[in-house]
DNA sequence: CTGAAAGCGCTAACAT
DNA sequence: ATGTTAGCGCTTTCAG
């Protein structure tokens, strides 16, 4: 029976009577017992770090699609930032000896890929780039985003352009601050670093860092800002201020958020290729499972401006 | 080792020396084995039919809490709204003999419940309710929920109230057009049945059924749209046509959506406690675990209204 | 090509 | 309380 269903060398008359019978009782065989004897399942998991960030959930459904159609169902673990849950779902992850992880790291410098490398599951590194940089990955290409960004309030006639950006721990945070650093070296103005703030990619980081800006003698007339969570905070302190956007300043920010048209006002931003990004994580794992020994690939995704009301 | 490991009768001299050894060899149980002689994994299952809506995404933080708390991993499936989908998760949390599993089906006629029962894996259901209803589940109250909403478009002085609602075949959906129907009833006005629009619970169906209120004779002067998705499709009809919300029409939605104090308008909305919503959920989860023969739980949680800009 | 037997790593039942 | 054995349901030798 198990060499009928696996597809071995087996004679017609066999299989046919074979598939009969299993037909007959709805035969469906003990994956647990598979999985205890080949060490593999037909699972993946998608570790992101916070579910209820939209730019992650785009992500996952390019994924989805990849796995459903290669035959593998996709578990999704939500780590909240957490690198100790990150480590706890890890474990669940090799006890269910799933075939792959697309895995957006919790920490650059915390994750343990290792602990899933040497146990044999091969790892594909999604928007962040964890420590050991010898899996394959797919990142967007940051410092062109915050160029776009940042070239885009030159255009609109900023003449005192902040940055808020995130951890420069992380590739992100320091990707995004150097694309800032580059449009401004280019367009030959000198970098203000009080108007540089290094954040931490959430709501209540961007209120502050904003509301700090604003305090400033002279404040910024535009600002980008390195992700969407932050936007959002910047905008409510704008709000709360009485601080007009587009008129008093202008606004660019990093990935793009669902029904953002229907914000006051609506945001002009540097969007990741979501979809493509899952989607394309989700092709190299399965190459990888294929030929463990091909080459490591890190594929670079272009981030696009789209330009709306803020800038 | 087994016996230590799992806290059965052995003293205390055996119980370090087992420990020592397994410190030092870093031994960890193949839980795969495990779960094929125990028959049940510690994980759970939280199936949900669409990842990227917001109102979904909160209610895995509430389960997620307790399912950590109780040692049990939680794996996300995504069926976006897909029966099949759904179906081929229900396969693979059988294969991975899930202790228990959290459902907001896809469909409530279709979904097979059943198939995961049969299986000895316990299900609560979540915001909808399917069909064989012998199971614990955690709805919100939706005709109360609804009456808020009316009652709010009411006060504000609205004439002709309209309501865009989902499917009569789902709790929600009839639910929902009911404590309409109710508010109306007890204010003394009667219903006009061409302001009742049964659509889909999607953006394109909320927009779909607004232009067509709109081209009415006499078009209505409050929406109450029954959620989030169509509120936003809503929305995008009276800006293409230029209706402005609060001044020429009044709204109020069901759900509320995250940052949408940033909208124009800000929307007012009946919100649902989605985080208790999770977790009680997964403590229905917990308790039918422990005590499989506990009366089956209908848990019913109220909706609040929350006033903001729209009415 | 097929039948038989061993064994994946664990727990539960049976002895002692 | 502990040592021993059988067996969860599969795949993979090894014979034939």
């Amino acid at each position: 029976v198990s060499r009928v269903l696996n597809g071995k060398d087996v004679d017609e008359d066999m299989t046919r009577r074979v598939r009969e019978v299993v037909d007959e009782l709805g035969y469906r065989p003990n994956q647990l017992a598979r999985s205890l004897r080949t060490r593999t399942a037909m699972s993946w998991a998608l570790v992101i770090p916070d579910i209820q960030n939209p730019f992650f959930n785009a992500i996952v459904r390019g994924a989805e699609d990849v796995a459903r159609e290669a035959g593998y169902s996709l578990m999704l673990a939500n780590t909240d930032e957490d690198p100790e849950r990150e480590a706890a779902y890890f474990e669940a992850i090799v006890d269910s000896r799933a075939a792959g992880v697309l895995l957006i790291p919790a920490s650059e410098r915390e994750t343990p890929v290792d602990y899933l490398l040497e146990r044999g599951i091969p790892v594909v590194a999604l928007d962040r780039h964890p420590q050991p940089d010898d899996i394959d990955s797919v990142l967007v290409d940051n410092p062109l985003g915050a160029r776009l960004a940042t070239e885009r309030l030159l255009a609109v006639g900023c003449e005192r352009i902040a940055c808020i950006t995130g951890p420069l721990q992380t590739t992100t945070g320091a990707g995004r601050l150097e694309g800032y650093r580059a449009a401004l070296a280019e367009a030959g103005r000198e970098v203000d670093e009080a108007l540089v703030e290094v954040s931490d990619f959430r709501e209540e980081g961007g209120y502050t860092a904003t509301m700090e800006l604003l305090a400033l003698d002279e404040p910024p007339d535009g600002y980008f800002v390195a992700n969407n969570l932050m936007a959002v905070g910047a905008l409510e302190a704008f709000t709360e201020q009485g601080v007009e956007v587009p008129g008093d300043v202008k606004l660019v920010s990093f990935d793009d958020i669902p029904f953002s048209r229907l914000f006051r006002p609506r945001l002009t931003a540097a969007a990741q290729p979501t979809y493509e990004m899952g989607n394309r994580a989700a092709r190299l794992l399965l190459r990888r499972i294929q030929d463990p020994d091909a080459p490591v690939e890190h594929v670079v995704l272009e981030p696009t401006l789209v330009v709306r009301e803020s800038a």
